[in-house]
DNA sequence: TTGTATGCGTTATCAC
DNA sequence: GTGATAACGCATACAA
């Protein structure tokens, strides 16, 4: 009886304790040898549909539960080529407005079997420095929700990364992007007030780095246009609460009056607008100013604003941002894809959306613009 | 001439089109190769406070840049045992309404040379499957703002991977903490608002499994027992808008009449049972009721609300994390600490935080409540 | 199905 | 200061 197999718990914690002492990490030869087996059959046993018999599977994993085995994704994925991380390069201000879009990414990506590895931004200009971080971690690919230059992409390309922009283009390259039309809802909004009756508007806009609000600005301003009303008075905002309610009043100075109706570039600013609007400054809302948003962030829909906004369908965007990624990591698909996705019109109650019952003037020009878009 | 020394340039060009050729990654045995020195120079070039001579290093990097190369983290991460990585776990709920968190330990981690590995959870409950994952990256360390088991911990100090918990505690163990004294908080905001006069109160919880919720109502429990007022009608909530409203209907209804005091387990509720009040009942708040709540979310300062409500000093604590986590990792510190900040008070005007100017007679109550605690 | 041998790209150790 | 060489922990081609 010399040859009598060793019991595998005997030889597990004897082996784990020599580990101990060598304080060194668990591997998959030290699963090996408690197991009986070679190191490659431990490697098989956790490969999904490789080739193994089911008394030498139990055994190993056996072992591995006795040991504490984890199979080390760094070495892993040197090997492999992949990290099974993608990276997330997102602004504190995004990440701030929409904190659900990193829980659907997060989310969504790691229903196809990826981690994500953030990347945060203090300022939209910051991307160098973490770039230089993104290539070292090896990611696998990369979703960025911040503003990448023609040089950025033309790196991603030179290294073969994975790239999908989140509500960001970019003209002068293919490039994968999942965006909301935010110049149409610009147009969509303008209509809606137009048909109301509204003529005079005032436009706070986003930051100037702003890509998102710069089109729903470009957007309003188009239709205005081709509406033939008279051109808004747009002043400068940061997308905070506090630039909605200076921004109310830059235009009211400016204008030398209260406008119809003023559209903000972000949700918070509208608020901020509305708020200043009926505290600070007492005017009715929508009864002489109507005030509207973009994005339907939660408190958007509170009862206290019940906001007139445009929602981008976040939800959909992050799963379209976790697809087309995985695309191009998973069946190498090359072919760049732009993915746009229409945003929601929310009524809300912040916004007169029908016609005044004129009584007995109605102003010509407001007339004209009734027409135009009829 | 024959041992002409090869143009730098030259051979990079020809080697970078080798290497695309081979469809292999670039190494620091290629920058060797074509900068003339050994590989293990490349590497000391890379290493900060390594001994590399000047002329050494700009032929390496000079190398470096013609062939775009960058150190890989993962083979790196092999042998020095650190990869420089920090597993972040965090309920979707924390990210929601708290997103400054998740921004100020991804600042202060990145400040201090670590990468945050997002791990989100749909439910407290998630968190075995993603622990998994978080051993199979290689993390240095972890912070994790979700619910841990006893069990749990018990397998983070078997594999040796240090850990920091945010606004959890866990009474089993030693184990590091960084939280904000939601008891305290709790007892705080109940003597405040009964030094005011206020007798019978309300408490809107939060779910079931949150702690800082739970805290929060036994502090406010507690220091109602303390002063001898009457045990508040407590009512579930979800932590979210709409169980603010219903939660105070129920708390009325349970109450047979309007408390004079409601305290919400958090921000976003009390926000809500402000706008049922107001808007849906028409209760003068706080005229006739005060409303408080907890965190001091963005809105809660916002016009239409100006909560009384108590702050979480949400950048302090990510960065007392952040510090904790780096001590044990980067210093060994074993030796388990508590860091405990106080919640700050917010007075707001949703809450009458002056007795009232007591006409002619007070409730015996009232003035027992205001003797116990002076 | 299983084991042997090799390589992934780096850092660390040691001579020189 | 520099270069050879051995790890690090795993996956895979290949032979058995």
């Amino acid at each position: 009886m010399t040859k009598s197999k060793p019991t595998v718990e005997i030889s597990a914690t004897e082996h784990k304790a020599t580990i101990a002492r060598e304080a060194r990490r668990v591997t998959s030869y030290d699963v090996a040898l408690v197991a009986g087996v070679s190191q490659s059959a431990v490697s098989r046993c956790f490969k999904p549909g490789a080739s193994v018999s089911k008394s030498t599977y139990a055994r190993v994993m056996k072992a591995a539960s006795l040991l504490d085995y984890i199979p080390n994704a760094a070495a892993r994925s040197l090997i492999t080529r992949r990290s099974n991380m993608v990276a997330v390069i997102i602004t504190n201000q995004a990440n701030l407005y929409y904190p659900e879009l990193l829980a659907e990414l997060s989310q969504q990506l790691t229903a196809r079997g990826k981690r994500v590895l953030l990347f945060t931004l203090a300022r939209e200009t910051d991307v160098d420095r973490v770039l230089a971080d993104v290539w070292q971690f090896q990611v696998d690919g990369v979703i960025a929700a911040a503003r990448l230059t023609d040089l950025h992409i033309a790196e991603f390309e030179r290294r073969h990364m994975p790239l999908v922009l989140f509500n960001r283009t970019l003209r002068e390259r293919a490039v994968n992007t999942v965006t909301c039309d935010h110049l149409e809802a610009g147009r969509m909004l303008v209509s809606r007030l137009a048909a109301a009756g509204h003529r005079r508007f005032g436009i706070i806009a986003g930051t100037e780095d702003s890509t998102v609000a710069n089109e729903r600005r470009r957007g309003a301003c188009e239709r205005l246009a081709e509406l033939g009303l008279p051109p808004p008075v747009v002043v400068p905002g940061q997308s905070d609460y506090r630039s909605g309610g200076a921004g109310l009043k830059a235009i009211i100075e400016q204008m030398g009056r209260v406008p119809d109706a003023i559209i903000c570039g972000s949700d918070v600013m509208a608020i901020g607008c509305l708020d200043c609007a009926r505290h600070e400054l007492g005017i009715d809302v929508p009864g002489r100013l109507s005030v509207a948003g973009f994005d339907a962030v939660e408190p958007s829909n509170w009862l206290s604003y019940n906001l007139t906004t445009l929602r981008q369908p976040m939800p959909k965007m992050a799963t379209a941002a976790a697809d087309l990624l995985c695309a191009v990591i998973d069946r190498h698909e090359s072919q760049a894809e732009r993915r746009v996705f229409s945003a929601q019109f929310i009524e809300g109650a912040t916004a007169r959306l029908t016609p005044v019952p004129t009584p007995v003037v109605a102003t010509s020009g407001g007339m004209r613009a009734l027409v135009a878009i009829m």
